[in-house]
DNA sequence: ATTAGGG
DNA sequence: CCCTAAT
């Protein structure tokens, strides 16, 4: 139903525009949690594709930026003689960022130098099933408000038991760990486990941790409270510096709160463990629907407790469609996972490796990120399943969060911080991730190799094989602050953020330590992507704010390589690894450059349009375009006081609405000639 | 994969 | 921009 009318029409034989139908104003903001939920997601993507693969490649990206310009393309007279009316109003499109302000935990973060580590260890008790192929099981805890955030990855192990397992969050960097013990039987019952020198335990019951349940809440508090102040914990030790267990404040949410975008207070890490359950039952439907009711209800707790109830409904992120292959990639996990255990299959040593001599530590491998643990063993000394054929068993048992360095005034405030921590934390995730296998401390670069060759056994022992989880790149770096943008770090090597409205607040810093490879370091280049056009610069209240105040700096460093944290939490449920792509508002020549391809191509033709006139702006979908025209003919419509964000000249809006005019009517005689009944009522 | 529309 | 349904 195309019209394949000739394109070279001249512009003044529109007629009579039929009235299309107005717009609805698109301007929706979106919402901070849905993001964090994204980006929880995409954690959660992440481990799972660790898991599922051992090798990513990482996805390249191109960027050549072409102009369209370039293309020859911007051909029709451009006189805007109207620009009079333009101007008038520069009301920036972005709102104060106390709006995004987002009470909710989220992941994990220091704010001082020290390096943070947050370690999550899970360690499910049963292995009692091979069901190896079923996968991931689940990724929970949480944080509270965006201190740590564990996360435990529980591969493996078909037959989750709900109750059963422990999860260990050791916050190495504070010395702290707590420790959650489930347990089947009384639920609830959090247990919590005397602390013991630097390091402080608490418990929570795995099945579902009421967050209500002011018992566990007291109870727990404690243990954590008591962890002592070695413990960093920016946010809540200004606020309440107990050092005694406040057992007489219930509000004091410190708990087991498996969230909180409300508990503005809490500020000690909480960890909810959630009852692993076989992964993937939930259907894509029943995960949207929570999803999106998730974001749209103001947590209540009751609502809260029915998500985290449902968060376990983790979507089967497959079938999402995407231009962006690194969402694929990530959403792709539950494939790759279960490659891991189909087709990791090493055809057993003859060859003689013995594992003996394996033998790096635990900390040593992990430390640097992610650790896998492995094991054959730790799977044989549970089940008395023999591997048929030798096949390497893996098991991650934790993810080591990345430094986050920021720095931020003083007076700035609580709310702002969190933004900036999760911005550095949603650039990690967001930009895909390499994962990295690392046998005795040693990062393994060849690809090639089989498990075999690389000596990777199935009974090598635990430790010697670690995962790292490495920054690819950043691709969607967090929108930017009002407030402040970030900025590199000095030592950073200035890349061309300059037209990416977001990227700057986002710094990858690579402290080379260690194993550190360069591919992190590679991974910012590919900021840049190819743009239309030279693109509008965002509002450019940052760079002056930036200076003046609240100057933000944060930087990821990956140190020894690893690199990610993951930290899927509660709510896990949707954003298949598929972050709300930042906005990127259409710079005055992209409008033209859509006004005219419209105006050849007509409306419904999105595809032709997009490769006509964006073929170079891979940011640009043609549903993206399609959503600009319809945006542009309600803009053509309102008056310009109405109008926000870059003006566009009216000479363009007015050829907007005669171009639309223009196919509406071509659309609607087309019907004509199809259903000529119809007509007449048109 | 595209298109069309609602959100 | 996102999400869906329908092509």
């Amino acid at each position: 139903m195309v019209l394949q009318k000739r394109l070279d029409y001249g512009f003044n034989g529109y007629q009579v525009p039929p009235t299309p139908r107005a717009t609805r104003s698109a301007r929706r903001r979106s919402s901070l949690k849905k993001r964090i939920d994204d980006t929880q997601m995409c954690a959660f993507d992440l481990l799972a594709t660790v898991a599922g693969k051992l090798l990513l490649d990482g996805e390249n990206s191109h960027a050549s930026a072409d102009s369209l310009t370039e293309k020859g393309q911007c051909v029709v007279s451009k006189d805007f003689a109207n620009k009079e009316q333009q101007g008038k109003e520069k009301s920036l499109e972005e709102k104060p960022s106390d709006e995004r302000s987002c009470d909710r935990p989220f992941i994990v973060s220091e704010l001082i130098s020290k390096a943070p580590v947050v370690n999550n260890n899970v360690k499910e008790l049963s292995h009692a099933h091979n069901d190896a192929c079923s996968g991931l099981a689940s990724v929970i805890t949480t944080s509270d408000c965006s201190e740590k955030v564990g996360s435990a990855v529980k591969l493996v192990n078909g037959e989750s038991r709900i109750g059963h397992g422990k999860i260990d969050v050791d916050f190495s960097g504070y010395g702290v760990s707590a420790g959650c013990k489930l347990e089947d039987g009384n639920k609830n019952q959090p247990k919590i486990e005397p602390p013991k020198t630097g390091k402080v335990s608490f418990g929570a019951m795995a099945d579902i941790c009421r967050l209500e349940d002011p018992v566990v809440g007291n109870r727990k508090r404690p243990a954590l409270v008591s962890s002592d102040n070695s413990v960093k914990f920016p946010f809540c030790r200004d606020r309440s510096p107990r050092g005694s267990f406040p057992k007489s404040r219930n509000d004091v949410n410190i708990v087991v709160r498996d969230d909180d975008e409300n508990s503005s207070g809490c500020t000690q890490p909480s960890t909810v463990c959630k009852a692993f359950r076989p992964p993937r039952i939930e259907d894509r439907r029943m995960r949207r629907l929570l999803a999106s009711k998730y974001w749209k209800v103001t947590p209540k707790l009751k609502d809260r407790e029915r998500f985290s109830t449902d968060a376990d409904l983790r979507p089967a992120y497959r079938s999402r469609r995407n231009f962006y292959h690194r969402q694929r990639s990530l959403r792709d996990y539950p494939f790759k996972k279960r490659k891991i255990y189909d087709h990791s299959s090493v055809s057993n040593s003859g060859g003689g490796f013995s594992s003996d001599g394996m033998s790096s530590s635990p900390g040593k491998v992990s430390s640097g990120d992610v650790s896998a643990g492995t094991s054959a063993f730790a799977a044989g000394q549970h089940t008395s399943f023999q591997p048929r054929d030798s096949h390497v068993k893996l098991k991650i048992k934790s993810f080591r969060v990345p430094e986050l360095f920021i720095e931020i005034p003083e007076t700035a405030t609580v709310g702002s911080l969190k933004r900036r921590v999760m911005d550095a934390v949603t650039a990690i995730l967001s930009g895909g991730l390499h994962v990295g296998v690392l046998l005795q401390g040693k990062k393994i670069r060849d690809d090639t190799k089989t498990l075999q060759q690389t000596g990777i056994f199935h009974d090598n022992k635990l430790d010697a094989l670690g995962f790292m989880l490495e920054p690819n790149r950043t691709e969607s770096p967090p929108p930017q602050h009002p407030e402040g943008r970030s900025l590199l770090l000095p030592c950073e090597t200035p890349q061309p953020l300059a037209r990416y409205p977001a990227a700057p607040s986002v710094a990858h810093k690579v402290v080379p330590q260690g194993t550190c490879d360069a591919s992190l370091v590679t991974n910012f280049g590919n900021l840049i992507e190819s743009d239309h056009d030279s693109a509008p610069s965002p509002p450019d209240t940052s760079i002056e704010k930036s200076l003046t105040g609240s100057r933000a700096l944060v930087a990821v460093s990956p140190m020894t390589a690893e690199a990610l944290a993951a930290v899927p939490v509660r709510k896990v449920k949707r954003s298949d690894a598929a972050q709300r792509r930042i906005r990127r508002p259409f710079s005055v020549s992209e409008v033209e450059a859509l006004v005219q391809a419209v105006e050849k191509l007509g409306t419904g033709r999105w595809r032709d349009v997009k490769m006509r006139a964006f073929d170079n702006a891979k940011h640009r979908t043609y549903v993206d375009l399609k959503d600009k025209w319809k945006t542009l003919v309600h803009t053509a419509r309102i008056s310009p006081q109405q109008r926000r964000g870059e003006p566009v000249p009216q000479e363009l809006l007015d050829r907007v609405l005669c171009a639309h005019a223009y196919w509406s009517q071509q659309q609607a005689k087309q019907q004509c000639k199809q259903q000529p009944e119809t007509c007449f009522l048109l």
